[in-house]
RNA sequence: GUGGGUAUAGUCAAGUGGUCUAAGACACAGGAUUGUGGCUCCUGCAUUCAUGGGUUCAAAUCCCAUUACCCACC
């Protein structure tokens, strides 16, 4: 019995999406479901009891992160992520397969693995499959992801090819070396970069494990939108619409319609985090960069038809001053509001394909917001 | 009142005759940001050096006057 299964709820009748629930150790999950993102067992600027409140019934972490500092053992020793960082919802830990990418320069890539050095202290290190479920199975998260390599945009064919076949097998690795699957699950992950072709390929071989969930890698990095939404679209198709499928890394409001309208299920993104951080704020009339001068003397709301803490509570003028003198509240206050955006918007498209009107809602949004 | 000193962008300032249509920092104004190396990154912001006059091929830089401020003495 696998420690996650989904379970499909309902079809959309002129689209892809669809509605699902996710059962894992932790809770019961709505799908589509956006995850904020907690790198280092922590969502910045956000406490666990936040988190609940608006909404959040999964996050991400991060095993590079973890791994390096405080060290896996020591998240080991205190009894695991969930405890350790007091978080009791699902947990879903990146493989580190990322940083591969995502280090650049530092990596070295072999059929092992990966070698790297760490951006903290510059100390020497490997990941292979073998070593990112030990670490996933020491910080005990409900999903671990497998680990893989994320090409960059744009990237050769043959070698776009070679990397996804070398990242099927390394799932297999990680197959065998997963030692807590009555408690973890582990989700694969579909590569092949822009190509159609090996993206069925990657799906085909991937989909062999029959695992509890499956995740489209390799897109938001770097290329047109356009092209990712193409791409998407039949990666979707690739895989079974009786698990999870889980887009990696995308997070933007109009990423979000896209991706559900062609069966996306699970999102994970930093961008409302750290975009909070840098003054942005998304509101259902649009972006707002709260450091704009025209804001202020501008005591309204920060989003008129929104009901968080932080909309109830204060306004664009003060959210600015806070900005301009670098307060710590003014992170808080705006990565609240941004989680509690994308949290809420999520829940209004889940209700939409309830009702069966996900397209009216979509094109609602669009008028109002536009894109990202 | 006497002697000395300083006057360069919103602020702090570099620059002491020619590569100054003036360094840098902060502030200010925009922008970026998608499996987080982020109080980060990118861009813009003095045709002008207190004001007036002079010397010189050439002045923010030298000289004179004026104005403002600072220090010391009375």
């Amino acid at each position: 019995m696998d420690a996650v299964r989904f379970e499909l709820i309902k079809n959309d009748e002129k689209t892809k999406a669809s509605l699902g629930r996710l059962r894992t150790p932790h809770g019961l999950i709505e799908t589509p479901v956006f995850m904020p993102v907690g790198t280092q067992a922590t969502v910045k600027a956000m406490r666990p009891d936040q988190l609940k409140e608006i909404g959040a019934k999964i996050i991400l972490s991060n095993t590079y992160h973890l791994y390096l500092r405080p060290g896996h053992e020591i998240v080991k020793a205190a009894g695991g992520l969930h405890k350790f960082m007091n978080w009791d919802g699902a947990i879903l830990t990146d493989s580190g397969g990322f940083q591969v990418f995502s280090l650049g320069d530092l990596r070295k890539i072999t059929e092992e693995g990966v070698s790297f050095r760490s951006h903290i202290d510059g100390s020497k290190h490997m990941f292979t499959p073998e070593k990112s479920m030990e670490v996933q199975n020491a910080l005990g998260s409900d999903i671990m992801m497998a680990f893989d390599e994320c090409p960059p945009y744009p990237a050769e064919r043959e070698y776009v090819k070679r990397s996804l076949e070398r990242t099927t097998r390394w799932l297999e690795r990680c197959v065998k070396a997963h030692k807590n699957t009555e408690k973890q699950s582990l989700f694969g992950i579909m590569q092949g970069g822009m190509y159609k072709d090996l993206r069925k390929l990657s799906a085909s071989q991937i989909v062999e494990f029959d695992l509890p969930g499956y995740a489209i890698g390799g897109l938001s990095v770097g290329e047109p939108k356009e092209l990712m939404y193409e791409v998407m679209d039949y990666c979707v198709d690739y895989l079974p619409k009786n698990k999870p499928r889980y887009l990696m890394g995308v997070g933007s409001p109009d990423c979000l319609f896209e991706g559900v309208e062609r069966g996306v299920d699970m999102f994970d993104c930093v961008l409302p985090t750290r975009v909070a951080r840098n003054g942005l704020a998304m509101t259902s009339h649009g972006r707002i960069s709260i450091k704009n001068a025209a804001y202020e003397k501008d005591f309204s709301k920060l989003d008129p038809e929104c009901d968080c803490y932080t909309c109830t509570n204060y306004s664009r003028a003060y959210l600015r001053h806070l900005f301009k003198a670098n307060e710590i509240l003014s992170s808080m206050l705006l990565t609240n509001h941004n989680l509690y955006f994308l949290i809420n918007l999520m829940e209004r498209i889940r209700n939409s394909i309830k009702d069966g009107n996900f397209l009216e809602l979509k094109r609602e949004f669009y008028n109002k917001y536009g894109e990202f």
